[in-house]
RNA sequence: GCCCAGAUGGUGGAAUCGGUAGACACGAGGGACUUAAAAUCCCUUGGCCUAACGGCCGUACGGGUUCGAGUCCCGUUCCGGGCACCA
């Protein structure tokens, strides 16, 4: 009796001697090589894992599993990212605290990633929920506050050095990022009493308090960031979303811009996620020109990437938020534009981002071009956004769509700039042709100094260049680079979340000292968030700071003197995922985020696996949260993540029965179309290769106890269709189930066996059969028919080595590449071939274990015991390739023709004359692209190259 | 509208450098073993023509480069993703 492959007695085996042995457990190691691989670390939600969540986690443990093979020092931690919305949203969906339903969900989570086999260091867990995690959290916010963005070094500074500098010089020669242009002198300063100098350091800090037109949600009673919101409606559960001023907690990201930009091309991430952080970052290179307002002193400066229609200008627009409203507005178009403010009001962003109506008012006065020194009427138009650039523009009719549109809607003229350009139907936009018109024949343009702009008979991008230069030269405006980068909006009026180490003493913010972090979330009973924004945190009764005695107490004591409120807000779910790459380093240390050592010995991750619907939100924020802190000199790389791998959404396959209406009788697909039938979504776990398991399907629910089927072939076939995987759509496939059945081995190959990584695919469970059977067939090499290992020590066959190198070759080379799903038809074959040669050799069969160890640790472990090891198969070296052993030949290219044609063929080393003169004449066939031509003399040349000699036929 | 990535049998997908398209697996059909079922094994399986040998067509569509194109170039269609009154 042959022994069978019983993978679930192995299975099991492993899983408690991996734990026993901790053979997963790392540290630090100035011997060998560092490799950092990790995951997205997953919300723990409450509907536990499906089958989509680990394809992610085996592609990395099968690269981490690899790398510790061929010796390097691996990292590959795990944990949990606990605090935000979603972890709250389930507990106030399940009537739950959420710190009950988070805990419980990390165990149903951990419960089901210990059945896989994963090689993770469980010792280095984090939780962003746990206040020893969370401390650093905090402490790195306090960082943030305590520092500026200096523009000259493109780096964060101590806040005290720019309090140096106003203390000196006011903001004169200041290189800051900051929210708004500040001038005032040293001694204005100086004059400042602390909360009004408490004002301009915020308009400074990278974490600052600011009052800013932010994405409220009332549905879900906080605040939102960007990213979170998607054409008006929340990420997170689609509630509308509206624009409030609120004062809030800022994250200074758009000091980033440029070394968040400039990072991106020293990192191997997929293109599109690259390209999709540089539209988000959205660099634009271009210039700000200042236009007087006629009949006054006042000037008004504008943003433009179109500095060549500088004579194309016929009126300029103003956004209606813009300041400059007020102060153009004339006494007889008061009311008019009043009107027209009051109607923008009552119009929400989401109606802004529908339907752009053309809409507008002329404010009364004209600004003065400085180009043409013409007077162009100013007017105030929806469609010029407030906070992008300067809030102004120059409209150029002819050569921009927008502004074309409103020159149509309100009579406006239309200069066109570019040789034949049509202008009578649209606007010609492209930044391409020949300038004309610049200035217009018989005009001439403004001379300063002596010296006017022409650019006619330039290109576009000349000219472009050449008002630049102009510009700059003469003092009417300045290059200027705009980023469409906002910076994040850091505070939630929530709960679940981390509480800001900070109290107000006489509404000044204070930072809690360091060494009293954590400040811990407080229990409070009712946590529900509230639709007028008062944050659940009001409702904890020992939350007040005890300045003295430095610790919290109750909020009755408060006394502005020595007890102050503590922040009601609470940071977002982005704060804990920030930098929970940097504490897996090191994450039980209380004494700093991470040591120096452990900072130096692991550097930065190599290989990052997850979801690229974090490509504008958690990937932009640790990339700059990581900046900062290398700023800082807490972090040794610039960029966090080298090496980026989107895995691709795993969908769900839906079946269908069809159901005549009006009975309770059921057809099989094949005939349905003869009936009036309903499709009704049947549990995919009763349903087998499409074939319905009729008794499961009566027992499954009341309704269809009695139910009637209609039959094809005896079989009753279920339509089916792909669809998100989702309870309501009885789609769902649990790993679980999966490892019962066929074992984790089987579902990690299954897994990746499916298709390419990167790739959104539907889970199918039918073809897992497929990779079962060869996992039996790969056991089936080691045993024989009486249950015995025919493992010996006999030569292996050149047939042999063929087949293991080959194997070799192709598992190495897709392992790097991340295309694990041509590696295991690569496995089957060799299997199947190794079967067939019946090669029972020692040096072939533990190189095979070797090289499936990391798809499948726990069949490779046991037989790598049967073998006689007493070490774990993890540290099995990978096996290497040598090409002698592929004796193999193929036509490169015919290089040359002269009645001669040479090839490049390519042979081992050692391959004999006869051989490859053999070889040269089967691929004979290649040389038939010669119609008439016949192969008369092959001659081989040492050193891999032949001639092959023709001549006509 | 702009940018990015795609399109290969009934299905998932191979073909990694421009060199035999469809590896491997699923599904389907046929067969062996079996009282039967399960399990296992073997054969067939892109389309069309042919009794067969064999031939022709075929990688979304239309062109091009090349001795040779799924692969490179130009154009078109369709699907997916990102950005979007960003001046």
């Amino acid at each position: 009796m042959a022994k069978e492959y019983n993978f679930r007695d192995i299975e099991t085996k492993w899983r408690q001697r991996w734990v026993l042995d901790k053979t997963y457990h790392v540290t630090e190691d100035g011997s060998k090589k560092k490799f950092y691989v990790l995951n997205m670390f997953p919300y723990p939600s409450g509907a536990g894992l499906h089958v989509g969540h680990p394809l992610g986690y085996i592609a990395s443990d099968i690269y981490a599993r690899f790398k510790r093979q061929q010796g390097f020092n691996v990292l590959n931690p795990m944990g949990y990212d606990s605090y935000g919305l979603p972890a709250e949203q389930y507990a106030i969906q399940t009537g739950q605290h959420p710190e009950k339903t988070t805990f419980q969900n990390i165990d149903r989570y951990r419960e089901q990633l210990d059945k896989i086999g994963f090689c993770f260091d469980w010792d280095r867990e984090v939780r962003t929920c746990a206040p020893g995690y969370y401390k650093w959290t905090q402490w790195a916010f306090q960082q943030m506050y305590e520092s500026y963005f200096c523009t000259t070094c493109q780096k964060a500074q101590p806040i005290a050095k720019l309090i140096a500098h106003l203390e000196a010089n006011g903001t004169e020669g200041l290189c800051a990022a900051q929210s708004e242009e500040l001038n005032f002198t040293a001694e204005e300063w100086k004059a400042m009493d602390a909360k009004q100098q408490n004002d301009v350091l915020m308009n400074y800090r990278l974490a600052f308090l600011g009052e800013t037109m932010v994405n409220w949600c009332p549905e879900l009673g906080t605040v939102l960031a960007n990213d979170e919101v998607v054409e008006g409606v929340s990420v997170r559960g689609g509630f509308p979303v509206e624009q409030k001023k609120m004062r809030q907690w800022c994250l200074r990201v758009s000091a980033y811009s440029q070394r968040l930009l400039d990072g991106l091309d020293t990192i191997q991430w997929s293109e599109s996620i690259k390209e999709t952080q540089k539209n988000w970052i959205g660099r634009s290179e271009g210039t700000e020109v200042e236009f007087k307002i006629a009949g006054t002193d006042e000037t008004f400066t504008i943003f433009t990437t179109r500095a060549d229609t500088m004579f194309g200008v016929t009126f300029m627009v103003l956004a209606p938020e813009s300041e400059l409203v007020a102060k153009v507005t004339t006494a007889e178009q008061k009311q008019a534009v009043d009107e027209y403010i009051s109607y923008v009001k009552g119009r929400t962003e989401r109606e802004r981002m529908i339907d752009h109506k053309v809409t507008g008012v002329f404010s009364g006065s004209y600004a003065i071009n400085p180009f043409t020194g013409e007077q162009n009427p100013i007017w105030i138009s929806e469609y010029v956004l407030a906070g992008y650039g300067t809030g102004a523009i120059m409209a150029v009719p002819a050569h921009d769509s927008r502004d074309y549109a409103f020159a149509k809607h309100f009579h406006l003229p239309i200069i066109p700039l570019i040789e034949g350009a049509d202008v009578s139907e649209e606007s010609y936009d492209a930044k391409e042709g020949i300038v004309s018109n610049s200035p217009a024949a018989g005009k001439t343009a403004v001379a300063y100094d002596g010296e006017a702009l022409v650019l006619n008979g330039l290109t576009v991008k000349e000219a472009i260049q050449a008002t630049k230069v102009f510009v700059k030269k003469h003092h009417i405006g300045r290059v200027k680079v705009n980023y469409r980068l906002r910076d994040a909006i850091f505070s939630r009026q929530r709960y679940w979340g981390e509480p800001f180490p900070v109290y107000y003493k006489n509404g000044i913010p204070q930072m809690i000292p360091a060494d009293c972090l954590p400040i811990e979330l407080p229990q409070v009973e009712n946590f529900l968030p509230t639709a007028t924004g008062e944050p659940p945190l009001g409702n904890a009764q020992i939350w007040a700071w005890d300045e003295v005695n430095r610790k919290i107490v109750d909020k009755a004591l408060i006394d502005e003197t020595t007890v102050f409120p503590i922040e009601l807000y609470t940071m977002p779910g982005f704060a804990g995922s920030s930098a929970y790459y940097l504490r897996y380093m090191d994450p039980h240390n209380d004494d700093a985020l991470l040591s120096e050592e452990a900072a130096n010995y692991w550097q930065n991750v190599d290989l990052y696996v997850g979801g690229s619907e974090h490509a504008t939100g958690h990937l932009i924020y640790s990339r700059f949260w990581n900046k900062f802190l290398f700023d800082l000199g807490i972090s040794k790389k610039e960029e966090p993540f080298q090496k980026l791998v989107n895995q691709g959404m795993i969908q769900g396959r839906s079946n269908f029965v069809h159901r005549i209406q009006g009975t309770n009788t059921f057809v099989s697909l094949g005939l349905k179309d003869q009936y009036d039938v309903t499709p009704i979504h049947v549990d995919v776990n009763i349903v087998k290769n499409d074939v319905l398991d009729v008794e499961a399907f009566k027992a499954w629910r009341p309704e269809y106890a009695d139910a009637e089927f209609l039959l094809e072939d005896g079989k009753y076939i279920c339509d089916w269709a792909i669809e998100k995987m989702s309870k309501s759509m009885f789609n769902v496939v649990n790993p679980d189930m999966i490892v019962e059945r066929y074992g984790a081995d089987t579902l990690r190959l299954y897994e990746m066996f499916l298709g390419p990584v990167e790739q959104s695919k539907p889970w199918d469970t039918n073809g897992i059969d497929g990779c079962h059977r060869f996992l039996k067939k790969f056991w089936m090499l080691f045993w024989d028919k009486d249950g015995q290992l025919q493992v010996d020590d006999s030569e292996p066959t050149a047939d042999n080595m063929k087949s293991l190198h080959k194997l070799i070759k192709k598992v190495s080379a897709d392992i790097e590449e991340f295309s694990y799903n041509t590696s295991i038809p690569a496995f089957m074959v060799a299997t199947t071939e190794l079967l067939q040669q019946k090669c029972h050799s020692r040096k072939v069969l533990e190189p095979m274990t070797a090289l499936i160890a990391p798809f499948c640790p726990h069949i490779a472990e046991e037989l790598w015991e049967a073998m006689g090891h007493n070490t774990t198969v993890c540290d099995a070296q990978w096996p290497a390739f040598d090409e002698k052993y592929l004796v193999e030949s193929s036509v490169k290219m015919p290089v040359q023709f002269n009645g001669k044609v040479r090839f490049t063929m390519e042979f081992p080393a050692d391959a004999s004359k006869d051989d490859m003169e053999k070889a040269a004449l089967a691929d004979e066939q290649s040389a038939k692209y010669l119609a008439g031509m016949q192969v008369v003399k092959v001659v081989v040349v040492p050193g891999r190259i032949i001639n092959i000699v023709i001549k006509p036929e």
